[in-house]
This record gives C-alpha cells, structure tokens and sequence, in this order.
DNA sequence: ACGGGGTTTTGACCCATGTCAAACGCCCGG
DNA sequence: CCGGGCGTTTGACATGGGTCAAAACCCCGT
C-alpha cells in the first residue's frame, strides 16, 4: 500500500530531514532550534510517498504514529452507519494527521492520497518523550492538538450554513486561506478532490455542487474549469458566503 | 457575570479541591496522584457557580485560563456572518472548556450557562509548567486535546447525515452515552438545552426538531414531555440514527 | 487524431425541511 | 387559584436540494 521511495522515473525521491524540511515552520520543531530538529529526526521513523488512492491508514488500526505531510492531499473518511462514506476533512501541505487515534489508541479515520503525497511518519511516543525534554516541542505539541480541535468546529459551522452556496463559498475561501499561509497563490488553484467527495465533505451531493459551481461562474466570482479553480472576485465571494446575496 | 461563591441560600457553596473532586479523573489529574493533584490545585485559580444564562467568557476574549466543568451545563457558541447564533456544543460535568483559544490566544466561541454550574478556572501557562514537570499531567494534558478533537469532527459526522431524525437520534445516542460515562442513567435525563438551541446545534429549526421528537414519540422510541426524556427502546432509536428505519 | 472510461454537468421531478404564524402548555410569581 | 410570559407544538405553504438518468466533457493512452 505505500509506495516505495523512488520517482516514477526510478530516481529515488529527495527526501530532506528535518533541518531542511520546507515546512518544519508548520510541524513539531517550530522554534526547536537545529538541536531540537535534528532530535525530532529521530523520532520519524521513515519519510515515504504515498500515490495517489494509497493508504496511510485505515479506520480501527492501531495508532503508533502521527503523520506530517509534506506535500500532496489527502482525505480523511469513514462510513457512517448507513454504510455512506464521509469525508471528515482534506489534509495539506503542512498538516498533522493521525491526531484522533492518540486517545482511543486506535485511527478513527481512514485516511486516503488524493494526489501522490510525501509523508513523515512521527514515532507518537518517541515524539511523547521529546516533548517532555524539550518545552518548545511540548508546546508545539498542544498548540497543534488545540488548532486540530478548532478546525474540526470549523467545519461544523460550515455545515450549519443553510445553502449549499454558502457552505461551497464558505469552503473555497477557507482552502483558499490555508494555500495563502503556504505562499501559494490563493487565488488560482487545482482542487485535489473530485466533486463527489467534495459533496460528500459538505453534506451535499455532486450535482448540487456542480450546480453551485455553475451560479458561481454566471456571476463572474470564480472561473470554474474542472478542478481548476480561479477567484476572480473574493470580496464577492465573501458576500456569498456570508448571505449578504 | 460570574455568580459569586455562595448559594442562593446565602451559605458558601462547598467547592473541593482537587483532592477531593468528583471529576479529577475525568480532568487533567488523572493519574497524577496526591502529590499531582495538590499541584494541580495551585495551577487553579478559581472555582466559583455561574448562574443560568451568564457567560464563562465571550469570543474574542483574551485567553488565560481553561475551564473545568465539575457541574451543570454551558454551551459553546458565536454568531455566522449573517447574525444567526450558531450553537457549535454542550458541555457537561467532566468537559474542559476553553481549548480553542490555546493556539489563537483568544477564546474562539462564547461559552454560556445553561444551568446552574461549578466551575475551575485552570491557568494555562501554569498548567503547561506542571505538565512540564508532571509526565502524567502533560500526558492528559495531550489526551484531552485530541479528544476534543475527536469530538469536533464527531459533531461533523452528524451534521453530515441527512435527515432530521437521523440527526436528533444520533444527538440523543451521543449524549445517553456521556451520560453514561459519567454514571447517570443513560435512559432516563433532562436536556438542559431549549429546542431553539439543539436546532442550532443540529442545523434544523425549532420546528423540525419538535416533529422528529414527536415522531420518536409515537413509535415508542421516547416518551418526551418538554426537556424529560426517557429512552424507552435504544435499539430502535440506533436503528434510526443508522438510517435503517 | 481517435477512442474509452471516469468525472462532471445538466435536467426533470418530488419530498423533506424552512419559514411563518397561531395555538397550546408549562412554570413561576402574585 | 389565577395570570402572564416564555418555550414548545402544530399547521399550511413554498422551496431548495436529493435522486436518478442522460448527456457532455476531459484526460490518457494508443
């Protein structure tokens, strides 16, 4: 299920430790100075891409690790007892997944490559004792658990907004936000995700998505090709997604 | 705002320490032992009653403390860009409150009163210090937050599903379940929260949650007048919230 | 350039839920 | 015991989005 560490060309994968790691500034050894992130580097346990519909893990398994990703997307699912999958949240650059398995010591999510990804996998209780040696580890630690409890709300509010323009709105301009802290444009993007699980993710379903694509673009706020998307009016935006029409 | 320490009566409330609490297992103490524990209680500040309808604190509010439930019942919860009040939680005997200002410094939802309700003040910065020192607080300390996590996107998963019943079944699942955990009778309990309130929660309207309690009523899943509820058939009401009608 | 499979878009129809308003009931104080 | 106010229930109606199916599109490899 995870792929080997080579290119698709056979070349084998550049894959930086942590002191040259691009988004250290997001993971665990914000402020850890080299010391602290060359000891964070052994508490990874391995450094691997993952393709695209790959694994990282499955729903019940057992939790050893916690996972940064390094570039890519993926999606963090399970189905619900209808037997309906449910698309928790999407997982970027620069994101910690694997957090919901820390206290039942099982993942409670499936987590799946949208797009091929590059991954670290953090050794939990490795990264556990670190913590307790290093204060700054410690509390980037707690500061990462705490934002992950923000965003899983987050998306709760989004799914309380009433229309589906709303929570589509609601949900570009949060992407939008996240590529933005990343330096990426936040204005011109690929979406990793196929209307479905998009849907799914928003509680709504493909063609009500594409439908609300559709109003977006007659109105001149987004160009829509696909899964490119280009904002061409965010302020507009907003307006929508605040339900000031 | 914060009721003062004393009963309607006019006596001074019995607030225990920690020591003696009903719910240090379920706080940061757990397993932290008498010597833990008396530390624990130099890293509150306060323990004091809020009455029905006052506020633990607003969003926005600079954050300082966590705050342990030790009884009654408080809701999370600010208003979307269009003005409308979103309830994003409840929070009973044995929740830690305050979470999501960790990573902002400031406290991201208004927390409200309910009930009559016991509270502790925990002073972050000097918790994270006794975490520090105190392997099995900073442990806790870690569990809870990816708890919280946990139950963040636990609230997604059931705003996700479809209907009204579906979502007040799985509502009431959920809190029969904290219920139990905390010893009460898991079939038998009054909400402390309006309609009003659990619509937000659930984005539905007053309106239709009054009808999907009524439709529990009439096929002999609950019998419900006004907030008493009692589970008088859990295995239909999970056939329910599966969507196996 | 062509073909094929999967994804996305679009359309028609229907039902569940939102909205609003009115009636009802409960709780509390007088 | 009565009255008032708030919270809750119920009803009528309109509508947004679910569902399904068909058509269009795109990406890829040949």
């Amino acid at each position: 299920m995870l792929a080997a560490n080579t290119l698709p060309n056979g070349k084998v994968a550049p894959l930086p430790l942590c002191p040259s790691c691009q988004v250290q500034e997001l993971c665990f050894g914000q402020g850890a100075g080299r010391i602290g992130l060359q000891q964070l580097d052994q508490a990874t346990e391995r450094r691997f891409w993952l393709e695209p519909g790959g694994l990282l893990y499955s729903i019940g398994d057992p939790f050893k690790s916690l996972y940064a990703i390094r570039s890519g997307c993926l999606k963090s699912s399970l189905r619900n007892s209808a037997g309906r999958e449910q698309v928790a949240g999407f997982h970027i650059k620069g994101d910690i997944v694997g957090v919901g398995g820390i206290s039942t010591r099982n993942y409670i999510f499936t987590l799946a490559a949208l797009e091929r990804s590059e991954i670290c996998a953090i050794h939990f209780d490795r990264l556990e004792e670190l913590a307790h040696r290093i204060p700054s580890v410690n509390h980037r630690l707690v500061e990462i658990l705490a934002r992950y409890q923000e965003r899983g709300y987050a998306v709760g509010l989004l799914l309380r907004e009433r229309s589906a323009d709303l929570r589509l709105a609601g949900f570009l301009l949060d992407f939008s936000r996240r590529l933005a802290v990343l330096d990426c444009d936040p204005a011109s993007f690929r979406l990793p995700m196929s209307r479905s699980d998009l849907a799914s993710h928003l509680a709504l379903n493909a063609g009500t998505i594409s439908k609300a694509f559709a109003r977006l673009k007659r109105r001149g706020i987004a160009q829509v090709t696909g899964r490119a998307i280009k904002l061409t009016n965010v302020k507009e935006l907003q307006a929508v997604a605040a339900n000031r029409t």
